[in-house]
DNA sequence: CTAGGGTTAG
């Protein structure tokens, strides 16, 4: 009888050790250990099995863990939580929800770990409606979850009112709130939270710390840190990575140098500091010296190298990593990407069974970038799982193929829409040209309760820019300077080009003036658009100031500056401005700079050197530049070279209307009528239609344009006539308009 | 063996 029990004792503590072996195995991903072990076990108990299950469900192998489920002898309370644990681990909220319903008995642990796989998810409806049936409210851990998804998804208020609501608080209650505070950058609040705590405890300072670090202020941080009364590693590692963040590598590498104890975390964020800063070499040896490394380890590293482009040593890693993980991967097939490697990506992503979101949308993004958006459609179609930024990608994708269409109605079958899907959208309206459907969209975008960032407001002012749209740009500054971006090097370097643009360069040049730390960006636009003014001299004054600031100018700053010579016919400044940029600052010049420089010459009537110039040039002539040597030949009425020149355009812009009306008229002024025939033939055979003439006004603040083929337009009539009373008007008071252009340009 | 707040990678 003794031994018997003995032996029962000694097998129970056997299957114990067992059981405790599985989970440990499991957590630090050593998947197949654990199977093994389970597997020579000959007498498993229900933890056994729940302790596999779980493995499987943390290693995202879901499928496997489901089938150990139905599979399993004795199912007790715990098996079905630990199941629907691990749906929510992965993201399977039906399947839980399944679970949940067909579970025989429920406890706190069933209910708050449905609705914490609601609020993970976003379903925070279904969460809140799983809550108010949650039959005991008195215990706070589910309030705590609900509370948590509010923050998580920028609901301060509804987190704060069920907080004040709760019956029961406890720390974790307050430090989810705190959280809400420091996550989302709201330190003052945050800070005034903190100090009404009654009781605080070691998450509560990390908070502090963490959120100091997210809004940069690193000695508020320190501060905090050293005031911590029992720092654990996570402190240590938070104001370790702060440091790293902002470039302080040194100070980084002290902290890890005095930390008492290290976990593998530390180890990890010391590799991680000197991969942000690009310190490989000191990263390996780390790496190296580590005595665990664990999946974050091996992709920090390999992501490294990714990001210095040594795929070959970032690959070795993938190959040489024990157990690899989805993020390893994608942080791999990123690579490939960056360097149009797509085959060796998709060859990696084709292998990834259990592939995540990132990895998907890596993918998608890699194609996009290639311009296969067809390819990018195919696997997003295939997507179960898409969030925003697998919308965006696509949205983003098909606006730079200029393909707005598609890209639009992406973004109306998108059920939800950020920031992001917004500049996305307006972006790529802008950058093709339809700015009226840009500024529309920024409108609707307010209608819709969504905030304007920097970026919405940059593409907003280009598009008021080219609308030279001057009233509405106003109202853009004045949303900006309220929104507070009136620092933001994007926003401020789009309102001098819009001021510019507007003809304003007094309000560009204030803008600029009124700016603490002007970029190369501002001072190219600002010098841009004097020069668009027809303020030559000024141009180059605000360029050699620039010098005289120590900013080195670029390429862009010439193509500025150069044009102004040009528009300002300064012949010999310009030529000595080109001679100087090639010289002195060893800046190959791009055909922009070749277009200025023909155009110069070709005012100056050298349109010989303007074309042995052409011939001469190193690179390949664009549009620009022909069009450049087509004006000159216009201006000096040479039909050989402006034929030429023509020919050679027509091969860049087969369909441009005014480029054929441009040589008709060269034609046309030297009198050969047949060839402006010829030209009209041209034009038919290649199909080139007339453009709309379109034209805008902004009546109280609102933009309306006028296209000439538009007369659907509701009051077009009624405009039409306005206009013709005001043309009579004008003819009275003796203006006459030159029509001599106009009639040549056939319809 | 299962749940709520804080760290490292993407």
């Amino acid at each position: 009888m003794r031994s018997k029990l003995k032996s029962i004792g000694e097998n129970g503590s056997l299957v114990f050790n067992h059981n405790m072996k599985i989970t440990q195995l499991g957590k630090s991903g050593r998947i197949e250990e654990a199977i093994k072990v389970f597997k020579q076990m000959t007498n498993r108990n229900t933890v056994t099995w729940n302790s596999m299950i779980s493995v499987y469900a943390k290693n995202s192998r879901i499928s496997d863990a489901r089938r150990l489920f139905d599979r399993m002898p004795l199912k007790n309370l715990v098996s079905w939580n630990t199941m629907i644990s691990g749906y929510l681990h992965n993201d399977k909220v039906q399947e839980a929800y399944e679970l949940f319903v067909r579970m025989p008995e429920r406890d706190l642990f069933s209910w708050n770990l449905m609705i914490t796989c609601y609020t993970r998810n976003g379903q925070l409806e279904n969460a809140r409606s799983l809550f108010v049936q949650l039959p005991d409210k008195g215990n706070p851990v589910c309030w705590n979850s609900m509370i948590a998804g509010y923050t998580k998804n920028q609901r301060l208020e509804e987190a704060r009112r069920l907080f004040d609501a709760m019956p029961v608080k406890d720390l974790v209650s307050w430090n989810s709130i705190l959280a809400g505070y420091t996550q989302n950058e709201e330190m003052g609040l945050g800070l005034k939270f903190f100090n009404d705590m009654v009781e605080r405890d070691v998450v509560s300072w990390n908070l502090m710390v963490d959120g100091f670090v997210r809004v940069g202020d690193l000695d508020s941080a320190l501060h905090f840190f050293q005031r911590i009364p029992n720092p654990n590693v996570i402190s240590w590692v938070t104001m370790l990575s702060g440091y790293a963040k902002n470039g302080q590598i040194t100070k980084a590498r002290v902290l890890f140098d005095q930390m008492p104890e290290r976990n593998v975390v530390s180890w990890n964020a010391m590799i991680a500091a000197y991969v942000q800063n690009c310190q490989l070499d000191e990263a390996i040896r780390v790496f190296t010296e580590m005595p665990e490394r664990n999946s974050v380890s091996w992709t920090t590293m390999i992501n490294g190298y990714v990001r210095i482009g040594k795929l070959d040593e970032a690959r070795d890693l993938l190959n040489m990593m024990p157990y690899k993980n989805v993020a390893a991967q994608t942080a791999m097939i990123f690579g490939y990407i960056q360097c149009m490697r797509m085959d060796e990506a998709r060859e990696i992503f084709d292998q990834i069974s259990s592939r995540d979101v990132v990895c998907w949308n890596t993918m998608i993004a890699g194609y996009a970038q290639s311009k296969r958006m067809d390819e990018a459609n195919r696997l997003f179609k295939q997507m179960l799982k898409k969030d925003f930024v697998s919308w965006n990608t696509m949205i983003a994708g098909y606006a730079q193929e200029g393909k707005m269409d598609k890209a639009l109605r992406l973004f109306e079958e998108m059920m939800e829409r950020n920031v992001v899907s917004w500049n996305s959208l307006i972006a790529g309206f802008t950058q093709n040209g339809l700015y009226m459907d840009a500024l529309r969209h920024f409108f609707f975008m307010g209608k819709e309760g969504k905030k304007p960032d920097q970026s919405t407001f940059a593409c907003g002012l280009s598009a008021c820019a080219n609308l030279a749209a001057l009233q509405v740009g106003k109202q853009f500054h004045h949303l900006v300077v309220k929104s507070g971006y009136g620092n933001d090097l994007f926003v401020v370097n789009a309102l001098i080009t819009m001021y510019a643009k507007c003809g304003r360069i007094s309000s560009a040049d204030q803008v600029f003036k009124d700016t603490d730390a002007v970029d190369i960006v501002s001072w190219n636009s600002l010098i841009a658009g004097y020069a668009l003014n027809g303020y030559g001299k000024e141009a180059i004054q605000l360029f050699q100031e620039m010098e005289k600031n120590g900013v080195h100018p670029d390429l862009v700053t010439f193509v500025g500056v150069l044009s102004a010579c040009s528009h300002s016919g300064l012949i010999d400044q310009g030529l000595k401005l080109f001679k100087c940029m090639t010289e002195e600052y060893s800046i190959e010049p791009v055909a922009e700079h070749y277009a200025c420089i023909v155009d110069l010459l070709g005012r100056a009537g050298k349109l010989e050197e303007a074309y042995q110039l052409v011939k001469g040039m190193p690179i390949k002539a664009n549009a620009g530049t022909w069009g450049a040597l087509l004006g000159a030949c216009r201006i000096h009425k040479n039909l050989e070279l402006g034929k030429f020149a023509a020919e050679k355009l027509f091969q860049f812009e087969p369909h441009k209307n005014s480029n054929y009306v441009l040589l008709s008229n060269i034609h046309a002024e030297t009198g050969s009528w047949n060839e402006v025939e010829e030209v009209r033939m041209l034009m038919k055979e290649r199909g080139v239609e007339k453009q709309p003439g379109c034209s805008w006004i902004e009546v109280k603040n609102q933009v309306h344009a006028f296209f000439s083929d538009d007369s659907a337009k509701p009051k077009t009539a009624a405009i039409c006539k306005t206009l013709m009373t005001l043309t009579a008007e004008m003819r009275n008071r003796g203006y006459m308009p030159d029509i001599k252009s106009s009639l040549l340009d056939y319809r």
